[in-house]
This record gives C-alpha cells, sequence and structure tokens, in this order.
RNA sequence: GCUCACGUAGCUCAGGGGUCAGAGCGUAUCCUUGGUAAGGAUAAGGUCACCGGUUCAAAUCCGGUCGUGAGCUCCA
C-alpha cells in the first residue's frame, strides 16, 4: 500500500494510506478542530472535506467561523434553495447562485414570476431537503458532457455558461439526491449540515448583471450551524435598521422626503445646524489648506456643456430648460463654470497650484430605481474643488488631497476603503494620456502605502479616479471622497499659462471632494454616529430642565448664560412633566446633555449634569460644564 | 428604468365589499409641582396616495399613475 505524509497545521505529521478522505485524517489527528470544520485547505486552498488525499501535503480545517468556512456554508444553502425550487417549479430555470458578504442568493427564471411570500413555501422544501440530509458528491464531465447535460435539462443559462468555458477543461460538478450543478465548490458533505437558514428577501437581477439581459428572480438567503445564531443574526440586522439614516432623519427632525420632490430632500432646522457645522468645518480646513472659494450659477448655456463634453457624454442624466429661445442646462457638474473663471485671468506658472473650491448644487436624473434617503439624491451639493497646476506637481496635489480627506474621515471617526478606478468604455482623450495619469495616482497610492481595489472601467469620462469609500448601517458600502485627475478640460477649454519660457503652456487639473456630496455624508454621518452626534454637531447640545416651576426662572438664567453669553445651542424644557419624563425625552433626541435644576441647585447655583448615555454624573459648577463643553466642540471629541 | 412588495391620523401600525374608520405615541386643554428613561383626565386630528373600472354598495376587488422599500443596473 502507498503512504502519504500529511501534515496538520500545529500538530505534526502522519502517514495515511493514499486515497485517505481529508475528513478521516481529521478525525484522527484533531477531532475537535473537525468537528466544527466545513471545508479543509489542502497546501492553502480549501476544499471538500471529504476530499481524497494521494500526494502528501499540508492540511487544515476551516470552521463556519472563518470567511472562507462561511462562505462553503452559505454557497452549499444556495444550492439547497436551487434543489427546493426545482422541486416545486421544475420549470425554473438556473442562473447562478454564490455565497456573498452576509448569506447567498440564486437567481431563477421562473415561468411565473413569484412573490414574496412564495419564499416560505421554498423554505418548508428546504427543510424537507435539510432533513433528507442528502450526501454532496463532486464530479466532473468533459464540456461536451457538460452541454449535454444542460441542454436536455433545457438549462439555457447554463448551457450559456458552460459554453464560454475551455475546450478541454474539465467541468465540475456537485451532486445532492436528484439536483446537480454546475459548480466550482467546494461544499458540505451533506444538506444536513445547513442546520438553520432564513430566506430574506426576493428582488430583480439581470442575467449577468447587464441590463441588456432578461432580469431574473434573485432571492437572497443567509444560514448559520444552528438557530441561536441565526436569530443573533436576524437581530443585528433589526438593530441596524434602527440606525438607518431615514428613520432616524424623521425621529430627530433633521430632514424629510416629500411626494412632490423624489430625490429632492427637505432639510428641516435641526439638520441644517448639521449642515452648516459641516459647512464651517470645511470652510476653515479648506482656507487653512490654500484653497479659495467661488460659486457658479446653476444654469448654464447649452453651449458650453457641448464644449465640456457633457453633451456627449452625460446627456441622459441632465436636466434641460429654455431661457429667450436658447437651450439651457441644470450643471450637473461644477467643473465647466470653474473652467470659466479661471479663463477669465491670465496666470504664469508661479502662481500655480491654484486651488479652487466650490459647494456647488448640481442636479443629476438618476433612475428613479436608485433613490435612496439622503445616499442617493437628485441634486446634491458637492464640496468640490478644481486644483489648476502644473504637470510636476500633480503628484503632490494628489498626495496633498489624499491626506486632507484622511484627517477629515479620521476626525469623524470613519474608516474607509479605497479604489482607483479606471478608464471606461464612454471616455475622452488618447490612451497615453489615460495610461499617464492611471500610473500616477497608483504611484502617490504606493508611496503613500494606501491599500486598494483596482475598479476597471470606473473612472470619469475625463480621466481616472482614487475613490474614498464609507460603510452605511448595514455595511454597504458607498463613494464619498474622490480625486480625478483630467487631462481634457483643459484641452477642452483651452486653458493656458505663462511659462517660465514666455509661451503658454497647458496647466493640469484635478478634481476632488471630500466629504463627496453634503447629502450623503450626513447621511452616513447619522448612521455612524446612530444620530448621537458628537457635540460640534448635534443640533441641540444640551437642555435645561427645570425640576418644578418653580426652577423656571433659574433654569431660564442657566439657557441664557449658556445660549447668548456662550453661544451654545441649549433650550430649556419649561413643559408641565416629571423630570423622568423630560429626560426620557432628551434622551430619545440623543441630546448630549442635559441640566437638571431643582431646589438644591437653586441653593448652590451648580447644575444636576446628566450626560446622554452616562448618566447622572452629579452636581457640578456651570463653569466647569462651559469649560468641558467648549473644550469637547473645539476638539471635536466624539463622546 | 427593471423585478417583487408596500402606501390607513403628525409618527408607528391594526383592520378590511355593507354600522359612524381603530390603537399607541405625539398635539391641545384641565388636574397634578414631581430628583434622573413614560403621572392622570378630556378633546381635536383621516376624501384610507391619486385617477379610472367592477358592484346596489369600494378604504377593502381589478387596472393605471405617483411615491416608498429591498435588490439589479447606474453613481457623489
Amino acid at each position: 500500500m502507498e503512504y502519504v505524509k500529511v501534515a496538520v497545521e500545529e500538530n505534526g505529521e502522519h502517514e495515511f494510506p493514499s486515497g485517505v478522505p481529508l475528513v478521516e485524517v481529521g478525525e484522527k489527528i484533531s477531532p475537535k478542530v473537525t468537528r466544527k470544520a466545513v471545508a479543509a485547505q489542502v497546501d492553502g486552498e480549501v476544499v471538500d472535506l471529504n476530499t481524497p488525499l494521494y500526494q502528501s501535503c499540508r492540511v487544515g480545517f476551516v470552521p463556519f467561523e472563518e470567511e472562507d468556512g462561511a462562505k462553503v456554508y452559505w454557497h452549499t444553502t444556495s444550492h439547497v434553495l436551487a434543489q427546493a425550487v426545482k422541486r416545486l417549479y421544475p420549470g425554473a430555470r438556473l442562473g447562478i447562485g454564490p455565497p456573498i458578504k452576509n448569506g447567498f442568493y440564486y437567481d431563477f427564471h421562473f415561468p411565473e414570476p413569484i412573490s414574496s411570500d412564495d419564499l416560505e413555501l421554498i423554505e418548508k422544501e428546504m427543510e424537507k431537503i435539510v432533513q433528507e440530509d442528502l450526501n454532496i458528491e463532486k464530479l466532473v464531465m468533459d464540456k461536451e458532457e457538460a452541454l449535454e447535460h444542460f441542454r436536455s435539462q433545457g438549462e439555457a443559462y447554463k448551457q450559456e455558461l458552460v459554453e464560454e468555458m475551455q475546450e478541454g477543461e474539465s467541468i465540475s460538478f456537485y451532486r445532492q439526491g436528484e439536483f446537480m450543478d454546475l459548480c466550482t465548490g467546494p461544499h458540505l458533505p451533506s444538506t444536513g449540515l445547513v442546520k438553520a437558514f432564513k430566506l430574506t428577501s426576493l428582488a430583480g437581477a439581470y442575467w449577468r448583471g447587464s441590463e441588456k439581459n432578461p432580469m431574473l428572480q434573485r432571492i437572497y438567503g443567509v444560514s448559520f450551524p444552528s438557530p441561536k445564531e441565526l436569530k443573533k443574526h436576524l437581530q443585528l440586522m433589526e438593530e441596524a435598521k434602527k440606525r438607518d439614516h431615514r428613520r432616524l432623519g424623521k425621529e430627530l427632525d433633521l430632514f424629510s422626503l416629500q411626494e412632490e420632490g423624489p430625490g429632492f430632500p427637505f432639510f428641516h432646522p435641526n439638520g441644517m445646524v448639521v449642515w452648516n457645522e459641516l459647512e464651517d468645518f470645511w470652510r476653515r480646513e479648506h482656507r487653512n489648506a490654500g484653497y479659495q472659494e467661488i460659486k457658479t450659477p446653476l444654469l448654464l448655456n447649452s453651449s458650453l456643456w457641448r464644449r465640456s463634453g457633457h453633451w456627449d457624454h452625460y446627456r441622459e442624466n441632465m436636466y434641460f430648460t429654455s431661457i429667450d429661445e436658447q437651450d439651457y442646462a441644470v450643471k450637473p457638474m461644477n467643473c465647466p463654470g470653474a473652467m470659466l473663471v479661471y479663463l477669465s485671468n491670465m496666470y504664469s506658472y508661479r502662481d500655480f497650484p491654484i486651488r479652487i473650491a466650490e459647494l456647488g448644487q448640481v442636479h443629476r436624473h438618476e433612475l428613479s430605481g436608485t433613490l435612496h434617503g439622503l445616499m442617493r439624491v437628485r441634486s446634491f451639493i458637492q464640496d468640490d474643488a478644481h486644483i489648476f497646476m502644473l504637470p510636476g506637481q500633480v503628484e503632490e496635489e494628489t498626495a496633498g488631497i489624499i491626506e486632507l480627506i484622511d484627517r477629515f474621515y479620521r476626525i469623524f471617526g470613519f474608516s474607509y476603503e479605497v479604489e482607483l478606478s479606471t478608464r471606461p468604455e464612454k471616455s475622452m482623450g488618447s490612451q497615453e494620456m489615460w495610461d499617464r495619469a492611471t500610473s500616477i495616482l497608483k504611484n502617490v497610492l504606493e508611496d503613500k502605502n494606501i491599500s486598494y481595489r483596482i475598479n476597471e472601467g470606473d473612472g470619469a469620462f475625463y480621466g481616472p479616479k482614487i475613490d474614498f469609500h464609507l460603510q452605511d448601517c448595514l455595511d454597504r458600502t458607498w463613494q464619498c471622497g474622490t480625486v480625478q485627475l483630467d487631462f481634457q478640460m483643459p484641452e477642452k477649454f483651452d486653458l493656458t499659462y505663462v511659462g517660465q519660457d514666455g509661451a503658454k503652456h497647458r496647466p493640469v487639473i484635478i478634481h476632488r471632494v471630500v466629504y463627496g456630496a453634503m447629502e450623503r455624508f450626513m447621511a452616513l454621518l447619522i448612521e455612524h454616529f446612530a444620530g448621537a452626534f458628537p457635540p460640534w454637531l448635534a443640533p441641540l447640545q444640551a437642555v435645561v430642565l427645570p425640576l418644578t416651576d418653580r426652577q423656571h426662572s433659574a433654569a431660564g438664567e442657566v439657557v441664557e448664560r449658556l445660549k447668548v453669553q456662550e453661544g451654545f445651542r441649549v433650550e430649556g424644557d419649561y413643559r408641565n412633566e416629571k423630570l423622568g419624563y423630560k429626560i426620557r425625552e432628551a434622551q430619545l433626541k440623543k441630546i448630549p446633555y442635559m441640566l437638571v435644576i431643582g431646589e438644591k441647585e437653586e441653593e448652590t447655583g451648580q447644575v444636576a449634569l446628566r450626560q446622554r448615555g452616562k448618566g447622572d454624573l452629579g452636581p457640578v459648577e456651570l463653569d466647569y460644564f462651559t469649560g468641558k463643553l467648549r473644550r469637547e466642540i473645539e476638539e471635536k471629541i466624539i463622546i
């Protein structure tokens, strides 16, 4: 008999007969780990637990708790889903069914569209498949066999996938009972191991992600090794929804969305406080970083948009109107306006870099189905800036912007992801320009040791860009900051400067935003803080609570002092309610501080301080409180 | 834009071919003057998103429009 040497992680080297299934190796050497394993690893590659070993190798076992393990678990659950669907709807055609960040999905073409009520029925069938505890086995076919299989089953989508595979490639399948699916795996050894699952939603999804293709129905789900974990996960999702900015926006009276203006948000007084603080902070920081501010018109003649390229590349997103029989467009971007400002002067190379910022309101016609609270709207204010510079200044300027963005995000306590987006299909300019611009951005990121993902073909039509993404309450990411290099606009607008040689030269432009869109950034802030803003942003920083109406005048004096003399955002709650009621209300409004004034405080001149989330802090001198609050505001401390 | 779901009082939601449309919270008035997350009473509030159809009768069933949600596509 032949033997293979198996090195098991942390457990030395052992010999087994050739062809031994991995799971047996595990059971002999580390039974505890193996019992929890959902897959194995052979020389770093994740494989099925029952994979036989024919060569000496290093193995490990992967539990559900590891990302790779969860992926296997969810992937198998998606196969159980597909099997259930095929049993209940034999005419359904299979799309694809991968694991994703928080679960899995499977795409189907149903003969008659199903509705979300049908998910329950499918869950019941899935339960049966789990009860049957079907063995899951891997098999391999060549391309011809695979094609024949799907052709005979009428699985047109699967057939399409196989057709695109290499001739002679061996194609792997997984079978469980009567159900067989094209799949690279790996999978759990049997369906009985799927202990707890839930189908969470039903949605449409284009076949292979292209709107030119038919729309399939996508069923989303999630699963766990125990009902307890599933329940916990679902509870976490519920908790996360409480941080939804649309909900908090209503509860805290920050903003509203009205039927009369889909995608055009209304900001209420509380929301405007946050907004203005964000703008004030932004202006201060940009002044310090050497920016100047401009403002350009919302409506501009169509000739400008033809010149800028927006007419050709961005028209379907623009709004139009006419003035005195001339065509005008509502600006979808601020850059052309900024170009006109640049053109109104002559510049020397000595003037560069020139940093011109604009909190500019843009309107874009986004598809109705994409609108989402403040995150995705049809009118928003970009904290834009256009930097005009010599070609040799690009790297330094880019680095400076990245540092600025990092400083901003850190103050709010955001962590972020970076993407480098390259040339899209619809774009202008030569390939050399694009290559040069892209490699400059890449160099800066690498110099600064920033890890980033490449987003192929997602650049702006005039240049490549570095994007900064933030996460919302459900871990969905949204693009906020962006740095875009542009060699096109200077050409289009014939921008020049006078060089050392006295001749005219072409400057380079960087477009950039830090917040991105004020609306989106605010939405993310609301979710990030769950509505409990740090004092510098909070619409109300403190509320003064008189215990009875005998303290109203004392409370009024404290409010007066804090509000008028110290400049804090403070109100008194003079309603005829008990203290507990007022405290509860202030707590729900997420006001950072509550100052209680009763008989005792009236006598001592102190206030009983209560901090949101921390509870009663006892009596303090008013001066102590003003000092504390002032410091927290100035240093933008997150409490 | 596409797929599925939803739209009832300021908010959160119940109800559902036939009394007069329901609750809690909030609001107003009155009572209560209370020490750290809801004191009590009374009252006001709705063309059941909009338009059409079916029916003796529609908030309820059907169709369309608008809006919203999840997702796809697209994007800050």
